[in-house]
DNA sequence: ATAGTTGCAAAACCTTTGCAAACGG
DNA sequence: CCGTTTGCAAAGGTTTTGCAACTAT
């Protein structure tokens, strides 16, 4: 019984990428599988802290960026000066970020994804990877119910 | 004979600021102004230090942040660790960056901002700022032929 | 056995800040 | 004039690195 894409074993997320397998890394890699947010490296260390107490930051790091490099992971940079990170495996999405309260909603638009493609392409290009963040804040009651919106959003 | 919107002159975008206008400031504001680019804080310092020498660094990044705070400058962190500058007053674009040579290129959509002003309003919120960020390799020379697609690009 | 990995502490890197002197409006 | 702005140098916050000991394979 083999995992069909994700791997939601953390050994087998750090063999992908070429990793040995170490108490160390199987803690980070435990916590980047759990994790439903977005942590930064500050917040990975210490959640793998949790389940191994001997896992130092430079290792944290080491291994972050590894898995980054390898396309493990993605990486964000919300707000100004950290980098957080999120397992690549799971279906790709963009992000909506709550101005007000920092809280990140994840969307996915078929239609938008569709967009880039053809305008990488028009240029000659093809999309290696992306980035869509909307910085939003909640909108006021709104007079004219577009409630049919929803529609655009799930279709991955 | 007014600006319609635009502050081409530095001056009038250190007013707009509501800052007073000083010999490094103005140095700081051409440079930007300039700018066809998007320069981080130490190549605006640079830059600025070719109109006036006396420049200090902390000067710099002091301009660029309250530009920022107000409005006139937009951020960008393409790479991992510095943030980079962009005349706010210019028509809204996102970005393409070629991975390979680090070329960036600007590119607009305005059906890619009009599902984005969808989505955020099903969400229940409107967009404060945005960042869209395409990170491309130059295409293999393509056996499909779409050269149509360029008709989605500039609508603004 | 041995190449890869570790923690530690120091360094590197980008950005911010305290302060007294200098300056703009 | 008086509040703002300056440069300097030091501090801050995040990430990287050199090194000797340790460990997965």
């Amino acid at each position: 019984m083999n995992k069909p894409f994700q791997s939601s074993d953390g050994d087998d997320l750090l063999r992908d990428a070429g990793l040995r397998v170490t108490r160390q890394r199987q803690a980070i890699a435990q916590v980047l599988i759990e994790a439903e947010d977005h942590p930064n490296a500050e917040q990975v260390l210490a959640r793998a802290r949790e389940h191994d107490e001997s896992v130092s930051q430079a290792t944290a790091y080491r291994t972050l960026s590894v898995l980054s490099e390898k396309g493990l992971l993605h990486t964000h940079t919300f707000d100004k000066n950290v980098m957080r990170f999120e397992l690549a495996d799971r279906p790709h999405h963009d992000h909506l970020i709550d101005v007000e309260t920092g809280e990140i909603r994840e969307f996915v638009s078929a239609e938008i994804e569709r967009l880039q493609r053809k305008i990488a392409k028009a240029y000659g290009y093809e999309i290696v990877a992306h980035r869509l963040e909307l910085f939003c804040r909640k909108a006021a009651p709104d007079e004219t119910e577009e409630r049919q919106d929803t529609a655009d959003l799930s279709e991955s």
